[in-house]
DNA sequence: CCAGATTGCAACCTCCAACC
DNA sequence: GGTTGGAGGTTGCAATCTGG
């Protein structure tokens, strides 16, 4: 098992039960994502053995920089995977009920599973489904015993970017996408966007089969048939105080993905099972604006839209007896059914009482639309999160003069620079947005006006 | 004073997600 | 499959510095 700590007592103490513990240190976490998936290839060179060729391509794709190895022990073997670590004394009164060999097996059986590649600290004691228990895949009452799921979520599944549903750009299997500055060659990229790919379609798979046990589990009652506690919790360390707190649907979702195989096609959520999706995710969001995607819930919000568009248009679509019912449902749930300047098909009774592009054909300029547009609320927490960024260098410096560097705040003021241009120029369209970005920065004193070409030496101290 | 080195910057390129 | 826009990367120009 492959995990990162941040901290060495933590580290310490996951490793003292081990004989040959293999432990390493890194200046950031690319680097240490590397060394595991390089551990990763390596254990699987082990049991099948390479060719040269192989190897020489191995060599290639991982690369060999980046390992700055301070410390080094071993702890891995192939049994290690039948110990598990001692808890902290924080989360050993949680300790998790082990209910069979189920998890190695799923382990053997998932090895390019992302779980194991990303170095995130999960500790999955949960007995998941056996895959051959008929009530899994028939009537999807799932037999479990009253435990605890232990659920342990490093940093970097936490922050910043916590997966749910089909949102790449929140995806964590995108710690692989980030490393794509640093590739190598064409080999690296090309290999590397196979790993993506299949990783990204494996976590797809597992997004609905996830829902599916997380609800089932946690409407398991901890003493069956007692009516004791209802539901089984999920907990997450709370890394700052030591302890476990309940986890949020988010992280219960992340973490029983990463602990399930692929998705039978017959335990596909049903309309209204996706609808409390809707719910769940609007709950965490605020929205049921979720990204359009290939799969899962995006796609399913995408498909009401146009379920939504093909009804009042009058064109034929199955199921449409429902369709009204369904509408009236998702619309209780804040739902939106068209985007800001399309046209308005159906006019229903909200439009209609709206009175201002309500009608049939009309097009909508409502800024009841304004939060659909999630690309643009990504865009502009990225700008603020950058402009807060240049007002601690103002405090720091005393001006907005951000020496030039090719990334982060010294590219993101010339890339301002550059949109000023550009929308001085006409290459680019003015929004109502970059009005008030831009008159924030020349407020800071940043100078947005093009000056002649060409720079100096940084000037001497007077 | 001058040639070469250093540096800042604008323009352009590639890549990608999101959207249509 | 095309478009858009943000991000990092690259290139070339020209101002400025340095040392002889």
């Amino acid at each position: 098992r492959y995990c990162v700590f941040f901290r060495w007592a933590e580290c310490r103490a996951q490793l003292e039960d081990y004989d040959k513990a293999e432990f390493d240190v890194f200046d950031n976490l690319d680097d240490a994502s590397r060394y595991i998936l390089k551990g990763e290839e390596e254990r699987r060179r082990l049991k099948r053995g390479l060719s040269p060729e192989e190897k020489q391509n191995e060599n290639d794709i991982l690369g060999g920089s980046g390992c700055k190895r301070k410390v080094q022990g071993t702890i891995h073997d192939e049994n290690a995977g039948n110990k598990r670590a001692r808890p902290t004394s924080a989360t050993s009164s949680t300790a998790p009920v082990d209910h069979g060999g189920d998890q190695e097996q799923h382990e053997d059986a998932d090895g390019d599973a992302l779980s194991s590649k990303l170095p995130h600290l999960v500790q999955p004691s949960l007995s998941a489904p056996a895959s051959n228990d008929p009530d899994l895949t028939g009537t999807r009452t799932i037999e479990y015993s009253g435990f605890v799921l232990r659920l342990l979520i490093s940093d970097i599944l936490l922050t910043p970017r916590l997966y749910f549903g089909p949102n790449y750009d929140e995806h964590p299997g995108n710690m692989f996408h980030r490393r794509q500055s640093c590739q190598r060659s064409r080999e690296y990229t090309k290999a590397f966007r196979e790993l993506r790919d299949d990783e990204e379609a494996r976590w797809r798979r597992q997004d609905e089969l996830a829902w599916e046990v997380m609800n089932a589990v946690r409407s398991q009652q901890t003493t069956p048939g007692t009516g004791g506690d209802a539901g089984v919790k999920f907990m997450r360390l709370e890394e700052d105080k030591g302890e476990l707190v309940e986890a949020t649907d988010l992280e219960a979702i992340t973490f029983t993905k990463s602990i399930l195989s692929d998705c039978p096609k017959n335990l596909r959520p049903t309309w209204d099972e996706r609808l409390s999706h809707l719910t769940e995710y609007k709950k965490y969001h605020g929205t049921t604006n979720v990204p359009n995607a290939r799969t899962g819930l995006g796609r399913w919000v995408a498909k009401q839209r146009e379920i939504s568009r093909k009804f009042h248009k009058g064109e034929k679509i199955s199921g449409a007896e429902w369709q009204k019912e369904r509408e009236r449902k998702l619309k209780r749930l804040g739902f939106y059914f068209f985007r800001e300047g399309e046209r308005v098909g159906g006019g229903d009774e909200r439009e209609a009482a709206r009175g201002d592009g309500g009608t049939p054909g009309s097009i909508r300029t409502s800024p009841i639309d304004v939060p659909f547009n999630h690309r643009q609320t990504k865009e502009i927490k990225k700008w603020e999160a950058f402009y807060t960024q240049l007002l601690a260098y103002k405090k720091r410096w005393g001006d907005v003069d951000v020496p030039y560097s090719s990334r982060g705040l010294g590219k993101w003021v010339q890339k301002q620079k550059e949109r000023y241009r550009d929308i001085r120029d006409g290459k680019k369209s003015e929004t109502e947005i970059w009005r008030g970005q831009s008159a924030r920065l020349q407020e800071l004193g940043m100078d947005l006006v093009p000056k002649r070409s060409g720079g100096g030496r940084e000037k001497k101290a007077v």
